[in-house]
Formats: structure tokens, C-alpha cells, sequence
DNA sequence: GCCAACGTTGGC
DNA sequence: GCCAACGTTGGC
């Protein structure tokens, strides 16, 4: 299959990732070294295929917050670094390491984000069902469970608006 | 904590 | 290739 690259200049495309704010929240991503850490420990082949082939720097990702009091999107993150192995997978120590992965030919990737926005609030997971701009979002689909997904262009373009508004509005 | 829905595994 | 069983996700 041929690849067809991106056209210059035209080439951004937008994600959301979720995380449980108990392991990874919004603040660790900014506590850290130049607000930049990488997306270890995602097992999921669909997620994975988007981080290895699709996700280019430059491409601006939602942080979403998963399984907590208050699901939702906190802020903005951008890809800082494409795809390449995570090491987690070869780490016997870790909980994400994976016997049946090859080094010589990596079964799991990630990416570098870093972090460029914090919401003034977050917009809460009722909040995005509300708008029916965003009633085809994959995060929105019954029994969605995938943590790395694309966002089109309308759909950020509606979230970035409503991070603007007050609750509610 | 509950539980519906999902993705992966593995026997056949 | 089918599909039941299992472990996980994630809203509520």
C-alpha cells in the first residue's frame, strides 16, 4: 500500500487521550521536566496503530480525565515526539511488560506530548453529550473504550469554544 | 462498588 | 474461523 504524506502546512490533525487522574493527571504533565512526558503503557492495537503511524508533532491532543468524580477534558497537550517502542513492554518490573513482544520488533509504541493548555475549567463528559456538534465523537459512542483517538477539525474547533464559555453555557 | 460493554485469548 | 471465557474499562 502506498503512503500518501500530508501536504505541508495543512497537515494537523487532532486526538484525545485519556488517563486516570489517579495514575497520570493534567498537573503530573505539568510538574514534569518541560511539561513533557511519554505515553507508555497503552495494550490497545487500535490506539497503538495511532501513535506508531498517525500521530505527528506538531498535532495538538486532548487530556482527558477517566474513571474519577468528574470525567472530562482538562486542557490541551501537543505531540511533541512521533511514535517509536515503548520500554515499558521489555521491563519485567513494570505492570505494562509484555513476554510475548519482541525487542527486535516492537509490539507497543508511544509518543512524547507536552503539555500547552489548562483549561480555566474542565468540561465535563455531560457537558460534551450536550452538544450536538460532538454526537459523533468516538469518547461519546456507548461502550467507547478506546484511550487514543483521533478528534476532527469541527469537533476541536467546538470544544476549544466551549473551554471559553462559562458552565453551562 | 456495580455492572455493561469491550478487546483479547485460546480451545476446538 | 467461531465463540466462550476472561480481564479490563469506565460511567454511574
Amino acid at each position: 500500500m502506498t503512503k500518501i504524506s500530508r501536504p505541508m502546512g495543512s497537515n494537523r490533525q487532532y486526538w484525545l487521550v485519556k488517563t486516570e487522574p489517579g495514575d497520570f493527571c493534567l498537573d503530573d504533565l505539568w510538574n514534569a521536566p518541560n511539561r513533557v512526558t511519554h505515553w507508555d503503557g497503552v495494550r490497545n492495537f487500535q490506539a497503538r496503530n495511532f501513535m506508531r503511524d498517525e500521530m505527528k508533532k506538531g498535532d495538538l491532543v486532548f487530556f482527558y480525565h477517566s474513571n474519577c468524580s468528574e470525567p472530562g477534558i482538562v486542557g490541551v497537550a501537543e505531540v511533541v515526539k512521533p511514535g517509536y517502542p515503548d520500554h515499558t513492554q521489555f521491563d519485567k518490573k513494570n505492570p505494562h511488560f509484555d513476554a510475548s513482544s519482541d525487542p527486535k520488533n516492537p509490539k507497543w509504541y508511544m509518543v512524547d506530548i507536552r503539555g500547552v493548555e489548562k483549561f480555566p475549567r474542565a468540561i465535563p463528559l455531560a457537558e460534551l453529550r450536550n452538544n450536538p456538534e460532538l454526537e459523533g465523537m468516538p469518547l461519546l459512542q456507548k461502550g467507547s473504550r478506546l484511550s487514543v483517538q483521533k478528534v476532527s477539525g469541527t469537533e476541536w474547533n467546538a470544544i476549544i469554544q466551549t473551554s471559553k464559555e462559562s458552565a453551562g453555557a
